[in-house]
DNA sequence: CTAAATCCTTGACATAGAGCAAGAGTCAGG
DNA sequence: CCTGACTCTTGCTCTATGTCAAGGATTTAG
């Protein structure tokens, strides 16, 4: 299937939407292939695009103040992501957004995306879908590891979202649960 | 200045809307007072409304698996608050809405709001707005903490939301950066 | 296919912050 | 304006997880 055809598919998930509609603006929507390790986005800068993903896998990550890395959130194929914050307040990012593996992304600027927001009805309600799942989704994520130890943290990535365990390489696992890989590594063992 | 002066107000720095305009959903928001310590959601229930605080203060907050509670967020006034991911998904909440002192506020049902979200413009837009706060809020909190030592995070907590600190009991100060208020005490009494 | 780089594991040790207990201080509500 | 009930503080102890170091296993890129 076309990156465009995954778009539209996607779309039409959440929407009405006919292929005549979507000709209108699928144009805006330009094709990016980006290499393993390859940067979209690097802290600093100002987000001025929204991305699907087609293929691969993104990961949207930042830098504490003693240089380790925190991921919040792997975008998968079928899946928007960008720097929500920055692209809404206009701002320097404060998180990098990276291919995990080799990946196909649809790529639309953040002026025409905006203007399909305002201009098209079904584009304004996956922008609100988006906000409101990406609301949800950062919410579950503080409510479900609050309070946890690393190993129920570990043992609840297991239960709602094993592809990240079987996908992802355990650094960056660890990363996403925000413990080292050494406490990471333990934790498997005693398993 | 009446409640709802107040919301209209409010609505009328983000976007613009009439008085005329205004007076058309206004008797959809009605006032509640709440005492000190009253619950507005709890735990477990499905949340079908939109609160407006007018003056007072909210906690929204959830417990732990042993017990602790963890505060996310404070509305203080003139600000909106409600359980979204509840009420967006339809689904029991995880978190409670309680009142941390005498407080009035201005509440819409989920029925309605979601109503004046479709068919009027500045509501539509209002609710994008508190969207994309609601998330920023929430991903800047959790950016500004991670990585951080208790100690920098009441740093923060007093470059950044000082009124919190003033105006919130210590022990509700330590639930929400996510410490014991004995570690909080004693972090107070070394700087 | 192979060498170099990266990643994973595991041991020993260090430490921030939790838990408990007990006393002092403060405040809400009648 | 009292008084009982919360709150705050502070010492002691304990534990989960971080840090450092080093060897073995895998992966990647040429």
């Amino acid at each position: 299937m076309s990156p465009h055809d995954q778009l539209l598919k996607y779309i039409q998930a959440v929407t009405l939407l006919s292929i005549e509609e979507f000709s209108q603006f699928k144009d805006r929507f330009v094709i990016q292939k980006v290499k393993r390790n390859e940067y979209l986005l690097r802290e600093g800068e100002v987000c001025n695009f929204n991305l699907f993903v087609c293929s691969g896998t993104l990961r949207m990550y930042h830098i504490g103040p003693q240089g380790q890395e925190f991921i919040r959130y792997f975008a998968f194929e079928n899946k928007f992501g960008t720097s929500l914050t920055s692209l809404i307040e206009g701002k320097p990012a404060i998180e990098n957004i990276q291919a995990v593996e080799k990946s196909v992304v649809l790529k639309i600027s953040k002026a025409d995306y905006l203007e399909l927001v305002e201009t098209v009805p079904q584009v304004n309600i996956i922008y609100r879908n988006m906000l409101e799942q990406a609301y949800i989704t950062s919410q579950k994520r503080i409510y479900d590891f609050q309070g946890k130890s690393a190993l129920e943290r570990l043992k609840w990535l297991m239960a709602h979202q094993p592809g990240i365990l079987t996908r992802i390489p355990s650094k960056l696992v660890a990363s996403y649960l925000g413990i080292t890989s050494y406490t990471l590594s333990r934790l498997k063992a005693e398993l």
